[in-house]
DNA sequence: CTGCGATGTACATTATACTTTACATTTTTC
DNA sequence: GAAAAATGTAAAGTATAATGTACATCGCAG
């Protein structure tokens, strides 16, 4: 399973920093640079956005991109040949 | 200028995580689930991975996104009203 | 109830990450 | 120095992130 060949499954916590500072999707979009649309999509967790974005967001919520972005179940499943 | 709202500039150092390592750009490919030409232009610094494929490579090596992956001329521009 | 700001959804379009293939150049190894 | 392995480059194609727009719903202030 989870060999780092396919793709990860990745949680983040957009919604909640979002809540925290009290700014809207739309504020957030405009902040970093994308469209609502865009926002909306990665809350629902349904894409993957550029490593660019993401970086983006965790600046601008000046978080570490580990606290915005985990990957969810996560093993030693590496370099096990 | 670097106001989160436009493309950041991000280095990284697979390269070096790779030297280390002793492997090729091939089987760093396999090992990650991409062609050789994507870790080519990885490594020159063409492009922008997806989050997916930059958490897959921090997993492989076993290092932070942060230590494979940096913002260059990263300021606290953010949140400056 | 009415209007409005915030959110969710859908769909067509554009931009770009990534693939595939093939060939050219550099580096390694014998 | 020749063979082989590793790296660089380039072009055309596919997959999907992100756009733009429009509409529908929900919560809430008036």
């Amino acid at each position: 399973m989870g060999s780092l060949r396919s793709k990860l499954i990745i949680e983040n916590t957009i919604h909640v920093q979002r809540a925290i500072r009290r700014i809207t999707q739309q504020q957030l979009a405009d902040a970093v640079g994308v469209t609502r649309a865009t926002i909306v999509a990665l809350e629902k967790g349904n894409y993957n956005p550029s490593l660019d974005l993401a970086f983006r967001l965790a600046l601008y919520f000046e978080v570490d991109l580990g606290e915005l972005f985990t990957v969810k179940g996560e093993r030693d499943e590496l370099h096990k040949d």
